[in-house]
DNA sequence: GCGTAACCCTACGCACGAGTAGGTATGCTC
DNA sequence: GAGCATACCTACTCGTGCGTAGGGTTACGC
């Protein structure tokens, strides 16, 4: 049912998707689906818990904590895109959706912040095995954008059905890990002094 | 009387700002709204275009194209996070909103493609200087996670009404350029062969 | 066969908000 | 000052869609 919902929710948007099309599409009748899910507004919380959470295990599961730090980069990236790969109606929807409507914004926040805790603490831990150590807000901002640019390629991947996770998950590990990799053994780019 | 409506619509969100609320702040009444911007749509495009347009300028205006790779891109960024500083109304919720509302994702998509574009010739160029060439899709995708990056500390500045623009420019420098520099010297990373 | 209970449906009430009709005031022309 | 136009407002209509009330249907106990 949650299935019916998220397809409807990802074709239509929030807004636009109405029980009634919900309903509908999962094969019952609309009193079923307050019965059974509860207004409109948990019915969506519902569907970003239930992709959050696969989501997130999908990549807890890839990216043992023991690994040194570019292989758990690299296959939390693949599970990541493997995961967008496979639920692209899952994804580009209900969090880009989620990103822009108040009442959701939250909980998709909190979902961000966990993931980008994840990265910064991978990040904080490679450093410190280089003897090396940099501000907490650098190191949750450079966590950020990484992050930022991971979902900026679902977004794209979602929105090209031939393009190949693996591949994405590749590219972006070009572009993620090798700036990192600079920083993680000192090399910072100044800003010119003019 | 624009900016009235950005102001609404980045409070509320494009379904829950009422025309009403929109009027009352720009202190006019309903009716006049339509008589000058017409329906709620066509005044979120207008909301959309004017903040894109000024955006754009700003960016156009400080990274002049004679300038070198890094360069342009620095004082790009720098342009860049200053006017979202700036406006921080104007993009956190048009954007952010625009994103998801099918309406106007189109809208915004080209104003994103656009940007893409000048960062991809902007690396293109900067291959071509070392002698080098990559296909056209990787360097749209590097663009395309560049940007995601950029927004997606956009992001994080709106949320962080104490942060400093330029010093999250130096950030955002640090992870793109430390990583682009690399790939355009030619290194580059491979997926492990397990 | 009749009571009853679980289950699900059709058909509605109701609120909210976009867009408009029709009226009022202010200023300008002659 | 009468006629007229422009600028604006208050107060309405009407569609849409969430959430629900109340009725039908099937299965089971007796």
């Amino acid at each position: 049912m949650l299935d019916a919902a998220v397809k409807v929710f990802s074709r239509r948007g929030f807004h636009a998707a109405s029980m009634d099309e919900i309903a509908e599409d999962a094969g019952i009748s609309k009193p079923m689906v307050y019965a059974y899910l509860g207004t409109k507004e948990e019915l969506f919380v519902a569907c970003l818990h239930r992709e959050g959470t696969r989501m997130m295990q999908a990549i807890a599961g890839a990216a043992a904590p023991d690994l040194p730090a570019d292989e758990r980069l690299w296959r939390g990236l693949k599970a990541f895109f493997g995961f967008v790969g496979a639920h692209r109606d899952g994804w580009a929807v209900l969090y880009r959706q989620a990103r822009g409507e108040q009442p959701f914004a939250g909980e998709l926040a909190t979902m961000r912040a966990r993931l980008v805790e994840v990265v910064a603490g991978m990040l904080d831990h490679a450093l410190r095995a280089e003897g090396r150590e940099i501000a907490a807000v650098d190191l949750e901002v450079v966590a950020y954008a990484l992050v930022g640019a991971t979902e900026s390629l679902a977004d794209w991947l979602a929105d090209h059905p031939e393009a190949e996770p693996e591949k994405t998950a590749t590219r972006m590990m070009n572009v993620a890990w090798l700036g990192a990799a600079q920083l993680l053994h000192g090399v910072t780019w100044r800003p010119p002094a003019d």
